[in-house]
DNA sequence: TAGCTTTTTGCACCCCCTCAAAACTTGAGG
DNA sequence: CCTCAAGTTTTGAGGGGGTGCAAAAAGCTA
């Protein structure tokens, strides 16, 4: 069952444009580049570019979907006895402490922000992403509480932690393009996190709380 | 001083071209209608039309403009005595319960609700408007508190009003659109909003309150 | 090699949006 | 009533994103 030439080369192409692509929106921002140039740059035919991608956007966003869907994981893959919102503080606080500027959580986010920021319909197209990713959050929460139907709770605890999450990063993104030393952000980054705790009802802390 | 034939004619071109683009959105969708048709239905050029609205999401998002500084004017309006938090609260609560299906909160907004959900490009620019709000806001409170200059306070403060706000009014849209009965919708929003005001912590709920 | 499937490509088309220059309307003065 | 400058609308050309289709190229199988 070894895989054939023909999906070899199809996820070599489809990489190689989204590498090409990415290079291009850094070095030269997002609606700057148009497609054929895109194209040209990865040697390939416009319309094979629109087969690997649907829309122009998706040729950056593809790979940030490991980030989109962060918040879902976090609080699935915690430990018993934390709650869905002390799972997604002390995630937080491990990424922003374990990382230099190469690595982690800080690897080309200010490169990646950069792009972001300029261009509305990629905000936008990351927004829907992460509004999508809420719903499994919800779900996951709900079948954990064991919530009934029309109980808003867990969609109420939900856009918090969305809101948490979606701030501290927005923060960091912003502090990054701003090019101040790693290391100053990442210790700011700890005390923003350390506030929007104290932010936080009791209610939505204790929410949640995975059993043994 | 009197308005010149001039300026009340490109008022009422503006206002006709926005108004039938609005119906068209309404009966058939954001993306189904073109310009073109716009512009044929207003009994237009097409490129008048760009002369007025810089882009087609500004056909529908130009009267929203009220909408969206909600925050910030409810936030500057408060009495004496109340907190940021406590005056949203207030204010969501008053807009909710004084409302029949055809005025005040309600009024076309199913109809509207539903014309922004289906289209990307539109919830992107509303989102960019309120964000620019949300600037205002930050200012404000900032002002009024005054915040030193590396306070986050404020901003965390913003965000979660930001965030209590939306959440509101995004589940009344999508209450409407499901063409529920409005009180039912209406008892049911007081419902939330009163469980969002359990999840507020304190500290947001007694923030910036107005000195006499 | 022949024949099948998948990928790539070129072509035509629609739509959003920009720009510059005509054609027209309005306002003020003689 | 006429004229002229200013503002408004229209026209036309053009670039860029995106879709559909049929032909060519490349991979797979017998």
């Amino acid at each position: 069952m070894a895989e054939g030439l023909r999906e070899r080369k199809k996820r070599q192409t489809r990489q190689h444009i989204s590498d090409v692509a990415t290079r291009l929106f850094v070095e030269r921002g997002f609606v700057t580049v148009t497609i054929a140039e895109v194209a040209e740059a990865a040697d390939v035919s416009v319309n094979t570019v629109y087969n690997y991608f649907p829309a122009k956007e998706d040729l950056f966003l593809d790979r940030s979907k490991g980030v989109v869907d962060r918040l879902s994981r976090w609080v699935r893959g915690r430990p018993a006895g934390e709650s869905a919102a002390g799972a997604v503080l002390r995630e937080l606080r491990e990424a922003v402490e374990g990382c230099s500027p190469t690595v982690g959580l800080f690897e080309g986010y200010a490169d990646f922000m950069k792009v972001i920021t300029e261009a509305d319909t990629l905000r936008s197209r990351l927004w829907a992403l992460q509004q999508e990713s809420l719903l499994d959050l919800v779900a996951t929460m709900r079948a954990e509480t064991g919530a009934g139907e029309g109980d808003v709770l867990p969609d109420l605890v939900a856009g918090q932690l969305a809101w948490m999450h979606g701030t501290v990063m927005g923060w960091i993104g912003t502090e990054m393009v701003k090019r101040r030393k790693p290391a100053e952000v990442s210790r700011q980054a700890l005390d923003l996190i350390d506030e929007m705790e104290e932010l936080l009802s009791e209610k939505v802390l204790t929410y949640a709380v995975r059993d043994a």
